[in-house]
RNA sequence: GGCGCUGUACCCAAGUGGCUUAAGGGGAAGCUCUGCAAAAGCUUUAUUCGUCGGUUCGAAUCCGACCGGCGCCUCCA
C-alpha cells in the first residue's frame, strides 16, 4: 500500500519498521476549549487510517498526546481564576465526550504534556550536552544551525525563514529561528525544577519525548493537521535526530484543513463551530462521511448545506442496513444463493484505500454496493440466510468497521428503545384492515398518527415495515 | 519574498498519459412498483476538465505562460 509522505513529497510504499506491528503517533488537543469541526477532520481522517491498517491486518499502537501545559490554558487559568490544571481536566474531559460522539476509536494511549517533564528535562539536557542547545538565564533554546536536516521536512532553508523575517524578535536567541526548549517561570504560572531553575517545557519538545517514550526512537506514521508542519514537526524533527542519530519518523501525514467560505477555519478567526455543536444538528456518521468523500490532503468546505447531502448518503447505507436486519431476521437457508460480485468489492475496496488512503473513491465503491444489493434483494424474495450475512458483512467491515458512516448496534436500538412495539404492530395491524377495506382516510391517519410518533412506515410486498425519521 | 496546496457538471468531489469520448454523493426530471406515499430499481442530467499555447499516434492527466482561490513561513488540526 502507498502513503503520501510529506518528508519526501511522494507516495510511498508503506513498509512498517516491525511488522504486522505499526507503531503511530497523532498529534492531540491542546486542551484549553472544546475542539471545532475543522480538528475532527485531524481526528476522524487518522482514526480511518488506523482503522484501515487493521483491516489490513497490522496491529496499530495509537498514540495521542494532550498537550495540558500551555500559554493559552495559562491564560484561560488566570482569567478564571482557577489552576491550569483545572482548565485542561475540564477540557480533557470534554475531549473524550466529543470525540466518543465522533465515533472515533479511543487511541491505546493518550500522554499528558505534565505527566512527561521529566522526559522532556532529559531530552533538552542531552540536546544541551551535544551543544545543540543553549541556556540563557534560564530560557533554553534550541540552536537551529546545529542541526543540518533543519527545514527538510517543510522544504524552508535556514537563510529564506530569517529574510521572511515574520519571526519573533527575542534578544536573548542567538538566531530568531531558534525555538524554545524550556522556558523560564514567571511569576504566577506553573512550573518545575530543572537544571536551569524553575521553568516550564516549550510546545514542540513534549511530541518528541512523549512520542519516543511510547513508541519507541522510529515512528512509523506521524500526523497531524497541516499547520503543524512547520514549525512544529519541523522542530520535532530537529529534536530527536539531534539527539538520536536514526530516523525520528518513517512516514509523515499531514490532513487538509476544513475551511468556510474558503478561508481556514480557526479560533483566532471566529469562523469556526465547535463540534459538540455540530453534533447538535448532524450525525456522526453524516459528519464521517462528510470527510471521507474528499481526499484527506486537500481543503474541503464546511457548510450544513454539505453536512445534509451527506446525511442523504447515511440514509442510504442505513436503509440497506435495515434491509438487510430485515431480511436475515427471515430469512433460512431455504432459498437463492445468486451470482454476485462480492469479491470484486472488496477487491476494489482494498485497491482504491490502498492507494494513500483514497476514501473518496472507497464511498464510491460502497455506493456501487448499495445499488448492487438493493437490488439483488429486489430481484430475488428469498435469499438465503448466509447469502445475505456475508452481504451484510461487507458492509460492516468497509462502512462500519473502517470508515465508520453506519453503526449497525445504533440501528436496532433506534427501533427498539423506548418504543412500544407490540402497540406499533396493532396500529399496523388496524392500518392493513383498513387498506383492505379500501378505507384510505382511516389508513392515512393511522399512518400519520405512527408518522407523529416519529415513524416512517412503509409498505412493501411483504408487508409494512416502519423506521425512525 | 520563500515554500506548498488548489481551479473538473446546478452543488460537493474522484481521476494525474490510452482500461475513463470523466467515478461516487446531493439536487433536478421521467419511468417501474404503490390506493396515495415512502423505500428501492431503471433512465436522463460534463464530447468536457480555469484560459491560451506546446509536446505526443493519443492529454483533464506532461511542459510553458497567464488568470483566479487558499494555506504555511507567528499560537493553530
Amino acid at each position: 500500500m502507498l502513503i503520501y509522505n510529506t518528508l519526501t513529497r511522494r507516495k510511498e510504499e508503506f513498509k512498517p519498521l516491525n511488522p504486522p506491528n505499526v507503531t503511530m503517533y497523532m498529534c492531540g488537543p491542546t486542551v484549553y476549549d472544546y475542539f471545532h469541526i475543522g480538528n475532527s477532520r485531524s481526528f476522524i481522517m487518522s482514526d480511518i487510517v488506523r482503522r484501515y491498517l487493521e483491516y489490513k491486518g497490522y496491529k496499530v499502537k495509537f498514540v495521542m498526546n494532550l498537550t495540558d501545559i500551555e500559554d493559552r490554558i495559562i491564560k484561560k487559568s488566570n482569567e478564571q481564576q482557577t489552576t491550569a490544571e483545572a482548565i485542561s481536566q475540564f477540557y480533557i474531559d470534554a475531549f473524550f465526550e466529543d470525540i466518543e460522539k465522533l465515533k472515533v476509536r479511543k487511541a491505546d494511549f493518550y500522554p499528558k504534556a505534565t505527566s512527561h517533564v521529566e522526559e522532556m528535562i532529559e531530552l533538552i539536557s542531552d540536546l544541551e550536552r551535544k551543544g545543540i542547545a543553549y541556556n540563557v538565564d534560564g530560557d533554553v533554546f534550541y540552536n537551529v544551525k546545529k542541526f543540518d536536516g533543519y527545514g527538510k521536512l517543510s522544504g524552508k532553508k535556514i537563510d529564506e525563514l530569517e529574510a521572511g523575517a515574520r519571526v519573533e524578535v527575542n534578544e536573548q536567541k542567538n538566531s530568531p529561528l531558534d525555538f524554545s526548549l524550556w522556558k523560564k517561570a514567571k511569576p504566577g504560572e506553573p512550573s518545575w525544577d530543572s537544571p536551569w531553575g524553575k521553568g516550564r517545557p516549550g510546545w514542540h519538545i513534549e511530541c518528541s519525548a512523549m512520542s519516543t517514550k511510547h513508541l519507541g526512537k522510529t515512528v512509523d506514521i506521524h500526523a497531524g493537521g497541516n499547520d503543524l508542519i512547520f514549525p512544529h514537526h519541523e522542530n520535532e524533527i530537529a529534536q530527536s535526530e539531534g539527539v538520536n542519530e536514526n530516523q525520528f519518523v518513517k512516514y509523515w501525514m499531514h490532513f487538509g484543513f476544513l475551511n468556510i467560505q474558503n478561508e481556514k477555519m480557526s479560533k483566532s478567526l471566529g469562523n469556526f463551530f465547535t463540534a459538540r455543536d455540530v453534533l447538535a444538528r448532524h450525525s456522526a456518521e453524516a459528519v464521517r462521511l462528510f470527510f471521507s468523500q474528499t481526499h484527506y490532503g486537500g481543503p474541503l468546505n464546511f457548510s450544513d448545506e454539505l453536512l445534509t447531502s451527506a446525511q442523504k448518503g447515511v440514509d442510504k447505507i442505513i436503509n440497506l442496513a435495515e434491509r438487510f436486519e430485515e431480511s436475515i431476521a427471515k430469512a433460512d437457508e431455504n432459498g437463492i444463493q445468486p451470482e454476485f460480485a462480492l469479491k470484486n468489492f472488496y477487491n476494489e475496496f482494498e485497491t482504491v484505500m490502498d492507494d494513500d488512503f483514497n476514501t473518496p473513491q472507497a464511498v464510491a465503491v460502497i455506493f456501487d454496493f448499495v445499488r448492487a444489493a438493493n437490488k439483488v434483494i429486489d430481484e430475488n424474495p428469498n435469499l438465503t440466510k448466509s447469502f445475505l450475512l456475508e452481504l451484510k458483512n461487507f458492509l460492516a467491515k468497509t462502512a462500519e468497521d473502517v470508515l465508520g458512516v453506519i453503526h449497525f448496534a445504533d440501528l436496532r436500538r433506534d427501533l427498539h428503545s423506548s418504543l412500544d412495539i407490540d402497540a406499533i404492530n396493532k396500529m399496523l395491524e388496524e392500518r392493513e384492515a383498513a387498506k383492505k377495506e379500501k378505507n384510505y382516510k382511516l389508513a392515512d391517519e393511522i399512518r400519520n398518527k405512527l408518522n407523529d410518533l416519529g415513524l416512517i412506515i412503509q409498505d412493501s410486498k411483504t408487508g409494512p415495515t416502519f423506521k425512525r425519521k
